[in-house]
This record gives C-alpha cells, sequence and structure tokens, in this order.
DNA sequence: TCGCCTCATTGACCTATATCAATGACGATG
DNA sequence: CATCGTCATTGATATAGGTCAATGAGGCGA
C-alpha cells in the first residue's frame, strides 16, 4: 500500500521545480531511490537544528517551513520562508554542519537527499551538476536581493515586495498569485524582513484602507496588484 | 619573458584560497591552461556590468573589487567587496547574465574562468565540482549573515562587524588583522551596510575616541579588538 | 604650485520606525 | 462551552539614524 506521503519524484507534482529537473526518467529513479521519505511533520517540528551535522538536503513535498537562527544574544532570527518544491540545506555544505535550523510552519512533509548521493549522483549526471549549481546560483541571487530590500526600503516596500515575492512563488506553484493564505506568524514576517511585529501589522492595515489588499488573519488578498508593485518599488520587468 | 600578471595558478600565492584548493598537479594544469589573465585593470574599469551575458567566473588576483547593482530609482546598491582570491559572478550561473557589475576600486588583477570550462571540469574533477559547491554554498552562508546585520543590527554593530571582517580577511591572506587599508569609499561602506556616509564617519569617530580604532582616511587600526567584538556582538566563538 | 573636485567630517534638525502599553480576537484544550 | 494563551491590532511616545547644510582635507591635472 503505497500512502500519500511516499509518493515517487516521478508521480511528484512538484518535480519540474524540484531537483529532478531536467533528469531523464533513468536518472531520475535513480535520484528517487536515493531519497527517504518520512512521515509528514506537525506545526513546530524541526527538520534540523543549528549545529547538527550536515547530512542531507530538504526538499518541501507539501506544507512550508522557517528557517531561522539564534543570535549571540538568543534572539531568533528568520532566513527564510520555504514553499513546495523548494530546496533546504544549502547553506550546510561548506561547514558541514548546519548554520540554521528549520521547523515545520503547518503540517510539512519533506523528502530527504543524502549529501553524499548529491555529490556522488551529479558527478555522474551531467544535468543534474548543472542543476545544483543552478540552483545554488539562483540562492544567493535571492539572498543579495533580500540584502538590497534590508539595507534600503522602507516598512512598505519591504512589506509589499514581500507579498509580491510570495504571490510569484504560489503562482509558479500552480496556485492563486491573488489569494493565498501566509503560513507564518506577523512576528516571523517582522523578523525577517527586519521590522517590529507592530509596524506589519500598521502596514497591512494601511495597505487595506489604501485597496491594495484584503487581509483577514491569515489570509491575504492582492487587491490591486500594479499600485502594490508600484509602491514596493518592485515591479518585476526582468525575467 | 612572464610579466608579473601571467603568473600559473601553480605559482600563485593564492591558490590555497581560490579554485585550484585541493587539486592535483595535474588537475591544476588542466585548470590552468584554460584561464585567461588580462593586463591589470585601473581603479573603475569595470569586470563585467549588469545584463552582460554569463561567460567566466573572476577570481581576483591581486586589489579589490566592488560588485554593485543600479535599482529601480537608478542608485546604486554595493552587494559586496571582494579581495584576492575570491570569487566573483557566482550570482550569475543561474539566470545566464550578470545581475550585477563589478568593478575594480584599485589597480587590480583577475583571472578569466569560462563558465563552460568549470561545469566540464568539475564533471571530470570530483575534487573540483566538491570544491564549487562548498564555494557556492560559502558565499550563501555569508549572504545570510550579512542579512541578519542589515535586518538587526545598529550602525555600530554594523561598522564593528564589517571591520571585523574584513580583518579576519586579510587575516586569511597572511596580512596584517589589525592594521589595513579600507579599499572603498566611505559612502561604498554606508551603503554596503545601510547607512548613511555620515553614519560611518561619525561611528568611525566615536569607535576613535574610545579607543577602539584609529582612523587616518583608509588607513585602519584596530586597538582594542575584543572590545571591538564586543559592541559589534559578533565575537566569533564559532569556526 | 595653484585651483578644482571629490571625499570625509561635523553640526542641527527631522522622521520613520521601534518600543511600551493596552485591548481584542482567535484557536486549542479540558 | 469556558478558559487560557498566543497572536494581532491600535495608540502614545521615544530614539536611532537619515537628511540637509557647511566646512575641511587630500589628490590630481594643468
Amino acid at each position: 500500500m503505497s500512502s500519500n506521503f511516499t509518493v515517487s519524484c516521478q508521480q511528484c507534482g512538484l518535480n519540474e521545480l524540484c531537483i529532478p529537473h531536467s533528469l531523464s526518467d533513468t536518472e531520475m529513479n535513480e535520484l528517487d531511490s536515493n531519497i527517504r521519505r518520512g512521515k509528514p511533520l506537525q506545526r513546530g517540528q524541526h527538520i534540523f537544528e543549528e549545529g547538527e551535522e550536515f547530512g542531507a538536503l530538504y526538499a518541501v513535498r507539501s506544507g512550508s517551513v522557517k528557517a531561522f537562527s539564534i543570535d549571540a544574544n538568543g534572539d531568533e532570527q528568520v532566513i527564510g520562508f520555504f514553499l513546495p518544491g523548494e530546496i533546504l540545506g544549502l547553506d550546510a555544505i561548506e561547514a558541514g554542519q548546519h548554520v540554521n535550523s528549520a521547523r515545520a510552519l503547518e503540517t510539512t512533509a519533506v523528502c530527504e537527499i543524502p549529501s553524499t548521493q548529491v555529490e556522488s549522483l551529479s558527478s555522474k549526471i551531467p544535468n543534474l551538476q548543472s542543476h545544483m549549481y543552478r540552483l545554488l546560483s539562483k540562492e544567493i541571487r535571492e539572498d543579495q536581493e533580500l540584502q538590497m530590500l534590508l539595507g534600503k526600503k522602507t516598512a512598505e516596500e519591504r512589506i509589499g515586495s514581500f507579498l509580491l515575492n510570495l504571490s510569484r512563488r504560489y503562482e509558479i506553484r500552480r496556485l492563486s498569485a491573488t489569494s493565498f493564505r501566509l503560513p507564518m506568524s506577523r512576528t516571523d514576517i517582522g523578523n525577517y524582513l527586519g521590522l517590529a511585529v507592530e509596524t506589519v501589522s500598521r502596514v497591512f492595515t494601511r495597505m487595506q484602507k489604501n485597496g491594495l489588499l484584503h487581509v483577514e488573519g491569515k489570509e491575504i488578498s492582492i487587491l490591486n496588484h500594479g499600485e502594490l508593485c508600484h509602491v514596493a518599488h518592485d515591479c518585476a520587468i526582468k525575467e
């Protein structure tokens, strides 16, 4: 009996976004046979913790994940949020141990890809190596965009860019780009964007007043995409 | 006659820090034969510009480089600074074109490594592939540290961490960790750290008054390393 | 050597956002 | 269904750092 959480890469609706992308059937099967799929995690359960030995990359199959670390004062530092098809743990390759922790924001299933397999398979399969390079490069580019946001943008621009970013990511997953659920708390959003919770709340309220958004708890609708891009200074002419 | 700027990887004093690291002599020679070395660049000359097709990675051999992009308002956005042995262009692999520009901050020599060679050589040479993964992973980790700095740290903490970071990087290069020259302007530092130039100036002055630093133009001496770590909340117990 | 231009410093003032505090809403639990 | 705890919202106030403006200092070309 094959339960839902043991779906293979071949059958997985996310394989276009995920590591198997651009592999042949044979190659995909080889990768697939090296992947471990545990049972889904509950909200709050950790996938790995800061300091643990690095042993695998993780692909989110369903649900969502928050990556964070604890700074010198013991405060949490949100590094990023991961949606289905996205890969966690890339930052641990060099150090050989995890430099941050990852927790499920809701019921979440992940695929575990042993790091030894990533290296050996990607030596054999040029498409996989190439995909890995692009994956790592993409994360660098995205981290740099976030640096830009944190260094120069106002609170409204940060929130606007954040929502647009999520919107694009949901759209790629064939979910609604205009209406979705925020899986993380306001506190997490503020922490990630370098803002106080209260500021996040106020900006949401203000954007709702101005007809840009409809906000109801964790449910968000983007009502005026053009204007939101405009206030975010994030009009994505690129791509 | 082999002029200074055509030194091979074998002879290069930086090869421990750079891509050749962990390659055998034969492998290093193979890599070496694929590297192009132009004549040194003058201050202000560009290595690549935003939008250019991605064709190569660049290793700084001497001098220093600033990476930056231009935002929606036409303002410059400093992404990072690169010292000898460091690799530029990793963020361009995925997009296939450069997403930011790079300029020499002083007279600077770079080695050009065609991207086609990186991919094909690293398929053949497992050590090289492994090195590339670690290189990309390291940049991700460092970018995330910068996100932390930009999201939560005060002006003093940012400047302190910035100086300590430079100090460590000079030390690895067997240069003085306590006394060095800042190759970039105050404006660039402020831009990079998300601060106004004036704030950079004031913090330098204040740190000088408190006996942490001696600042004279671009020459910096760290007089009280322990206390600087402390005010930066960057006491590097790690590593 | 002079004069120019860019870069750095310093002071005065202002504003965006943090902080503090109180209240309300929701969801889980028994 | 009542209670508790967490999360979100809103208002009042404080402050770090930005902005504007003026001055000084170093480097470079003619």
